[in-house]
DNA sequence: TAATTTGGTTTATAAAATAAATCTATTTAT
DNA sequence: ATAAATAGATTTATTTTATAAACCAAATTA
């Protein structure tokens, strides 16, 4: 799909979870691990390996620390993944926008 | 994810393939499977199995005739594709809304 | 002190995407 | 006429992804 028509859909961005991630992460700029698990109602395993991924693409970046007593992990979104959001964003339009238009 | 803050993405037409598939038949009415396959640029034998999903769930019309000696597959979007392109669609802004806005 | 809850990770299973092989019929070249 | 190549796909196999289930350690509650 290299064609002029439609632009590739970066596949890691093109998840519902991990894109759910990302939106959230561009608000916010950081959250922990249980914000993500409630604003997205993901099972606890799923978000640990979606978030594996995008911190292994480099898209966001996680600091595992400690609230209290309890362990916290941090997430935030890094240059690299901000700019792959809005190359991935820009690229669906070619796919949605004359559905826009109706 | 069945939360207020994102919508569920329907799976048939979260992928990159058929969710060209869905575009181009949103423009032109009507396609055949040489046309699809030169516009998404994907090998015969992808095509071929997302037709099928999109022909199952009811999103897309199949029909088999023949051009001249060789056989032409025809494909059109239903109402009920119509429909379900445009929620997704709707559904996709609630992912991405705010990186328009950046 | 025995459950239970919190905050996760790891492993196993199911589903999806992609690629490779195959098939039928038709052209084209020999 | 026959072999090789091309067109238009489908089927099968392989790889990748997503999801679910199981598990673990520490902390809290009963």
């Amino acid at each position: 799909m290299e064609q002029k028509q439609f632009k590739p859909l970066d596949p890691l961005l093109h998840s519902e979870l991990r894109l759910a991630v990302m939106s959230l992460l561009l608000e916010v700029e950081e959250a922990d691990f249980v914000y993500l698990k409630k604003q997205t109602d993901a099972t606890a395993g799923n978000l640990s390996v979606q978030l594996d991924k995008l911190s292994g693409a480099g898209y966001i970046e996680v600091e595992k620390t400690f609230r209290g007593k309890k362990p916290c992990t941090l997430c935030r979104m890094t240059d690299k993944g901000h700019e792959a959001f809005l190359t991935y964003v820009d690229a669906l339009q070619s796919y949605i926008l004359q559905a826009n238009k109706q």
